[in-house]
DNA sequence: TAGCGCTATGTCAACTTTAGCATAACGGAA
DNA sequence: TTCCGTTATGCTAAAGTTGACATAGCGCTA
């Protein structure tokens, strides 16, 4: 049986992963930091450049997002000036900011645990 | 494009799913159940009935949870009274419990982003 | 009006993960 | 010694996910 995703790159050391599971759908570190990268950018395609996604999957998450959550995340203009381009909705840019401070007292309530398992590993934990 | 697993069962509301990272592999809640059940039922093939997995993957599953974590979570016996059997070692009943020991304190930490979530999408939030 | 860059999608191949079936080994019990 | 239930694995098919390529449409700009 394979595997792989699941160690792409050496364990750095035990690490907590958060997901949201919303509206049938699932959000997690991945799409967080494409938003806010889509947001710096100022559009999908650079931003899916700088992460390293292709602009057809870059887009299929935020469709999937946009269609979890109700409402959209992303707001997009086609055509015009450069072409066109997309950022954050106000509604995607709470959803960032309150994903990112739920996320600090997550890992502090993680701690002890995520400690020990640093200890029993001997690797030394890290925070995602 | 395809999606499945994230809708397996109509979603009942906004919910975290928390994975631990460890060793290479990733430890979440199916793991973690599975390793209580087994406990509960005194082997690996009860436990995969009682769950709904095929022996095969209950026991890779925990094969994998050894591997990462360099020291076994479940020991087994095979051969003699009843077959053979299964049961947590100290180490595995004590990452369960710390498990969801952490479990609890995270939820109450995401609790008003997924209350958020649950006004935002009119769903009622649930803890997982 | 022709061109350009970006959004929006369809389609299909490649790769991963999961499911299922088959089989061997073990050690008590009958 | 034979039988039984359980652990331990190998192997292949099926299902699911991701990646890559192709193409269309839009609205400024030149």
């Amino acid at each position: 049986m394979a595997r792989k995703r699941d160690e792409e790159m050496a364990d750095p050391g035990p690490g907590l992963k958060i997901q949201l599971r919303v509206g049938g759908g699932v959000i997690g570190p991945g799409k967080i930091q494409l938003l806010e990268c889509l947001d710096a950018e100022g559009g999908i395609t650079a931003a899916a450049k700088a992460i390293g996604l292709s602009y057809r999957r870059a887009w299929y998450l935020i469709d999937t997002l946009n269609a979890a959550l109700g409402q959209p995340v992303v707001e997009t203009k086609v055509g015009g000036e450069g072409g066109g381009g997309a950022k954050l909705t106000p509604f995607g840019r709470e959803l960032v900011a309150r994903y990112y401070r739920a996320l600090r007292t997550v890992n502090d309530a993680a701690d002890p645990l995520l400690g020990w398992l640093g200890e029993i590993t001997g690797e030394t934990a890290e925070t995602d």
